[in-house]
DNA sequence: ATTGCTATTTTGACTAGTCAAAGTAACAAT
DNA sequence: ATTGTTACTTTGACTAGTCAAAATAGCAAT
């Protein structure tokens, strides 16, 4: 079995291959998101080679393999179902169980997992609005706009929500724009990197670029109804 | 915080002080419940003893200190909710729920134990019946008699079993002798080692005193109504 | 093409936990 | 009182994961 410091980094490679557009990961990236010096990454990520679950080319990034990209896949799995089922089943905080889920995400079997999975009814995305892989490695990540690049004007579903920091998140919640609730963006002022934007309930927010990115969104009620 | 080997030694220097009648343990009996080579025993007992978790007397054996027993405490806590909810709300086998708690026992937070408590309704036994410390650290043990003492003829309610191996727990099951169901000794016979039990629905079973002595039962329904 | 910057790799050391195997203590028993 | 047996401890070695700090590679820029 893998330990959970390998499952840790599969998933932080898979994370970062995804934002990095899929290819070679620096290792630089991969220290920063460990938490660890870049020395340690680099014996890491070669222990990760020799089992086959990286490809690693010194000096120039590392990149999953596709078995370890399924395993990555699979602790992502475990990552995501937990943090629904901390929400909706005990009743957390979303803004806290990222940090919980982290912890548990290495001490789930799969006949728990599966279970959560049937109490929770198969969903398909976590209260971020992830995806959750499905059990056989599949995940479909939908091609999204964020509030930085949407229309202007029109109603948008929020979809998902990029920056899992409690701050971030519990900033999202005081202004209503958790996944689900539908905002229209006003104007966006290039000039000064802002974007306002029209909450469903009442108010307008305003949001630096940087953060109206870090929300998705999708046109409206695409099936539902 | 105690990394999940500290947690572990603990909690087993807990159950085999309960059974050992609370003097100290011996070295060999440790090793035993670690599944390690006694040297391994040795060396790690010696570690605890420098954090003050437990008193260590060389060819002595090994005691829990007030700090690690309220340690091993909040651990069996943790570990006992956890059965109980794989059960109740998972609906897990019974017999199966032992093992996932050992590895979710170290993963669980405050926060989500304490969530976990309340869905649950603050109950005070799990799944075997053994009972749950609070999160203060206090727990109660009933003197109980098992069917290998218990009186004969007069019926008695199953309330606890000591022996958490699967087999023992589907052979519990199989002859309806799950915690909460009524039984009655019919007769023992010393010699054959033999104890003969009258089921509330019906069959009857034996048991060898060994295996009877592994179920604690209680006068019927004492207080409930 | 030498200099300098930055990212990366190497090396050596450390901690936690473990085993194998050799050494020692305690106690019984003759 | 020497011998055996058993339980226990010690010693040395190993793995996983980490850090600090020194060495090196690659690239840019003059």
């Amino acid at each position: 079995m893998a330990t959970s410091t390998v499952e840790n980094y599969l998933k932080q490679l898979y994370l970062e291959q995804r934002v990095g557009g899929g290819g070679m990961v620096a290792m630089g990236r991969v220290a920063a998101a460990m938490g660890v010096v870049p020395g340690t990454a680099t014996s890491m990520v070669k222990a990760l080679a020799d089992s086959g679950l990286v490809e690693y080319e010194p000096r120039g990034g590392v990149a999953l393999t596709r078995s370890g990209e399924q395993l990555a896949l699979h602790v992502l799995r475990r990552h995501r179902l937990v943090e629904l089922f901390l929400v909706k089943v005990l009743g957390l905080d979303w803004s806290l169980v990222h940090d919980e889920a982290d912890a548990l995400e290495h001490a789930i079997s799969d006949q728990v997992l599966e279970r959560i999975d049937a109490v929770l009814g198969h969903p398909t995305a976590d209260p971020h609005g992830d995806p959750i892989p499905t059990a056989k490695g599949h995940v479909h990540e939908p091609r999204r706009m964020s509030l930085a690049d949407c229309p202007i004007g029109s109603p948008q579903q929020v979809a998902r929500i990029l920056d899992q920091g409690p701050e971030f998140l519990q900033f999202v919640e005081r202004n209503g724009l958790k996944p689900g609730t539908t905002v229209t963006v006003a104007r966006r002022e290039p000039a000064a990197e802002a974007v306002r934007v029209r909450v469903a309930r009442g108010g307008e927010v305003s949001l630096g670029v940087a953060a109206a990115a870090k929300i998705l969104v999708e046109s409206p009620a695409p099936k539902t109804q």
